[in-house]
DNA sequence: TGCGAAACTGGCCGGGTGGGCAGGAAAAAC
DNA sequence: GTTTTTCCTGCCCACCCGGCCAGTTTCGCA
């Protein structure tokens, strides 16, 4: 059921910023064929701007803890980390405890979540 | 540093229908004002509109999974969790079994990843 | 009335997790 | 050459986690 061609697309705004919203919204306004969407409307697609002050400074996390985390995220435990990167459970530990510190989490489920929301890994 | 008014809004495209895609590319190329962004260019703002066939159907969870998925997000133990919803371990790790079943999860860390993948939960 | 689904509780146990403490090796910066 | 950073390894230990067993109540539906 894909998006018939008579029909108009629908856009909904997502911007953090009020005047780009408010100058995007003016110039989409009159494009023939487009529709801003009404509150709670459904929409085709939605154009997302997000504030990069909140996203302050990238946590400066060391390459083998991104790997480590990159591989938390998809559910692995420490023996599985120290299989897939060819190091021991230990030295797995040890990233992990970096990891909770730099994210401030309590646990590797705490810290996986914090890295995505902070845009720090990809879900 | 907001995007001053002078300056072209430059978009980025994330979308999953390619028909639909070449709509929009068609209608916002004509818009003074707007630029479509170059691959790997930093855009202003990025439209999105993922194909709901990739979110097949919800799985079906109870209000209670639900409650301990949201609270297991947060980094929550099994013992804050039961405080939290005046329950005992056991029927957190109950739910958490059934959680890990349905989400298809080898862990805690796993099932929220998985839950955010389809939307279930917001991070 | 019976029956299943959902929610809840308990005990048990092997293995995973996180914290602390101590150390070594290599590369880059001073 | 000394210091810093990053990465790596070891041991010990309390606690948490997930899976197994079994059981209760409550609710809606046939």
């Amino acid at each position: 059921m894909s998006a018939d061609t008579t029909d108009e697309i629908v856009l909904s705004l997502e911007i953090d910023d009020p005047a780009l919203a408010d100058r995007l919204a003016m110039l989409l306004g009159r494009v023939a064929g487009l529709r801003l969407a009404a509150p709670g409307e459904q929409a085709t697609a939605t154009i997302v701007a997000r504030d990069p002050r909140s996203r302050p400074a990238d946590i400066a996390l060391t390459q083998r803890e991104l790997d480590v985390l990159a591989l938390m995220a998809e559910g692995a435990s420490n023996k599985m980390i120290a299989r897939q990167l060819g190091i021991s459970v230990h030295t797995v530990k040890f990233h992990v405890g970096s990891l909770l510190d730099k994210l401030d989490a309590t646990g590797r489920t705490d810290a996986v979540a914090h890295a995505a929301r902070r845009g720090v890994i990809e879900l």
